[in-house]
DNA sequence: CGTTCTGTAATAGTAAACATTACAGATAAG
DNA sequence: CTTATCTGTAATGTTTACTATTACAGAACG
């Protein structure tokens, strides 16, 4: 798994501090320690579900819509990364039963483990992540 | 995460259908896909924590010891995983309130997040795994 | 209309995962 | 007692995934 969840996470909660105004991208990867364009990509993700706005130009950046307590964990997880925990099979035997049938086992098995880390990821939302960095 | 844990159940889901002889690690890379050291170092360390035996030289190989229903998907997490959740957080600002805490937070997370899908994982054993390959 | 931003593609660099080679040691069979 | 077979493990090479960097078009604002 890459490290979007963690960066929408960590932006999100940069930007939950700073409800006031807009945020850079610059300013919100001198905080995370990536470089702003990684930044930008991941927001921009986050835009087209509605959670952010942005705004081009001077005095532009992003700046959060909706309520802190509206946005979750699991919400986020979704829209970065699901299906990051499906095992990538290689080519197995097709000859063997364990090889022929094992991809379909592990799928379904992946599946049914990111859906139950949901139910948890669902508790947490971004006020929440607030309050424990704060 | 690497595939260390889909391959150790695939091993011994394969060892699970051979109970009666031992099998080669050349025989389960054939059916995994991959190159049999690598089923080998997984299976030591399976090996290590008692659920197969192994014997070289001619007719030697790995064999499980345990009963199928004795060995959940849970137990083998923690030996080929364990942790691999926990996101790699860069070096972060530590003179931003969220960079100097966020590392911290989402670790937290993370743990529970595991310790979540364990319950889950503790559900599947290799028992149940052979039933739905077959 | 120049400056400051986002948006995004294209390229380069780095790190993690995986394969391959090599060889020592154990075991069984001839 | 020697040869073939197999594990155990380290060392090295290769590939793939992730991340950084560069580049530039387009929007907003003074």
């Amino acid at each position: 798994m890459n490290s979007d969840f963690t960066l929408a996470i960590h932006s999100l909660t940069f930007l939950a501090l700073q409800t006031d105004r807009m945020s850079t991208s610059e300013a919100i990867s001198e905080s995370a320690g990536v470089h702003p364009v990684r930044i930008r990509k991941v927001l921009s993700l986050l835009k087209k579900h509605g959670f952010i706005k942005s705004k081009e130009g001077t005095g532009g950046g992003f700046i959060f819509v909706l309520d802190l307590s509206e946005v979750n964990l699991w919400d986020i997880y979704k829209i970065t990364s699901e299906g990051a925990l499906k095992p990538k099979c290689p080519d197995s035997n097709e000859n063997c039963i364990v090889g022929a049938n094992m991809e379909r086992v592990l799928c379904s098995i992946f599946f049914g483990v990111e859906e139950h880390m949901g139910e948890y990821l669902k508790e947490y939302t971004i006020k929440e992540v607030v309050n424990l960095v704060k």
